[in-house]
DNA sequence: ATTCTCACGATACAGCGTATCGGCCAGACC
DNA sequence: GGTCTGGCCGATACGCTGTATCGTGAGAAT
């Protein structure tokens, strides 16, 4: 808690070039480069050629490290628009492009309250694009929408990655991922499942975030004008 | 990949009392009495009076073990209803309420391809009961109400564990919580944000959830029936 | 000039996932 | 029946993690 509001540490006016806003951008460099698995408190300090405990004078734990890297990508996102549609359509669309320039997010988002500055700025930023919303449509609305990117991205990701980690290209996926499902459907334990895989239109993962997305708005829509 | 093929393992007939499901069961008890954290690979094995490195007779890695855990859970899910409405509706409360039972799941949903067999059946299960709805549509429909869950419920439990944190009950909590904010809006950068929590409803975790499912399944209907 | 203070970094600890290897036991073969 | 052998099991070990503790040394204060 109030984890953003942790000042320098007391008594040490200049302390050295280290400082929180450093540790962190070390720690954002380190993951997009390697992943959160290559953000270790060792890792970090050695990056600023420090010793680890070195941190300690500015974060608490690794957690709120970890807080404070989420919180820095929020900065990124700024919905904008001008009618609730737009603006949702945008909060919900650079969202996901903050989370595919940082794929480490897709393991944090949702996973901790987002009370940053950044992510309160946001929530201003999306708050006041939707004047028009009724005071207690806003949050119920903003929520739907943030619950659905998150869930969205987060399976987005994990496919991404077992795609990835199969060998890199998307003839091998297949070679892998299509018998172990030929394999599970020959069980004749899934014929419906089997059906709609076979028959059913084939999404990409753009097109399968926008059409989800799309029902939400859809929704939303109906419930603002009733 | 291809994890839940993995056979007992070669040349061992009785491999002692020992097993998958019995790691596993272990493993999900560690987890559900203490959390995540509490499940270790040396802990699952102490639990099975055994040495730790047993364990590698049937499981490759601890990832393994989590997909295993997760997908022993998706067994609890199984849809039921009439019309798509209802079928995706007790899809979504199911799947929150298995969350609810077990709170570590929120750190793992979503976080890899669901592929087990009860993951599938349950897959099997809700595309069968979605029988009317056309094949191109089941899939997208079926992974926007997943997304919305997974999200929803992601933040959900991420806030029931910040409250507990603070202190067991809800007054404490909204003593810490409530004076951050205050402090926040008293910086007078959220003004929009500000009017909304001030003046807007405030509603509780099923509540919250249920409006933003509303809107998911309002949207999915309005594409349906065109 | 001397003493005090306190921040820093080295060291240490408990725990983790997992690789390696030595010994032992069961079964096979002579 | 005795010997060999293959393979499983558990002990040990490695490198890594987050973080507590504490001696030291530099700077400030008197």
């Amino acid at each position: 808690m109030l984890v953003w509001e942790r000042p320098e540490p007391p008594n040490r006016p200049v302390p050295g070039p280290l400082s929180r806003e450093r540790i962190v951008s070390a720690a954002l460099e380190l993951a997009d480069a390697d992943g959160l698995e290559a953000v270790s408190l060792r890792k970090v300090a050695a990056a600023l050629e420090v010793g680890p405990m070195r941190l300690y004078g500015y974060i608490a734990t690794k957690d709120e490290l970890l807080d404070l890297m989420t919180d820095a990508v929020y900065a990124e996102i700024r919905p904008a628009g001008d009618d609730w549609r737009e603006v949702l359509r945008s909060l919900a669309e650079s969202t996901r492009q903050a989370v595919h320039r940082h794929e480490w997010l897709a393991d944090l988002i949702g996973g901790r309250p987002q009370l940053g500055p950044n992510a309160m700025a946001r929530g201003e930023a999306v708050t006041a694009a939707l004047g028009n919303v009724g005071v207690d449509m806003v949050m119920p609305v903003v929520s739907a929408v943030d619950a659905y990117v998150i869930g969205a991205v987060r399976r987005e990701i994990a496919e991404l990655r077992a795609e990835r980690a199969t060998g890199l290209d998307k003839e091998q996926w297949q070679a892998a991922y299509g018998p172990y499902l030929e394999r599970s459907f020959a069980t004749g334990r899934f014929p419906a499942l089997e059906h709609v895989v076979r028959e059913g239109a084939h999404l990409d993962a753009d097109e399968t975030f926008r059409i989800g997305l799309d029902f939400v708005l859809d929704g939303i829509g109906a419930r603002l004008q009733a």
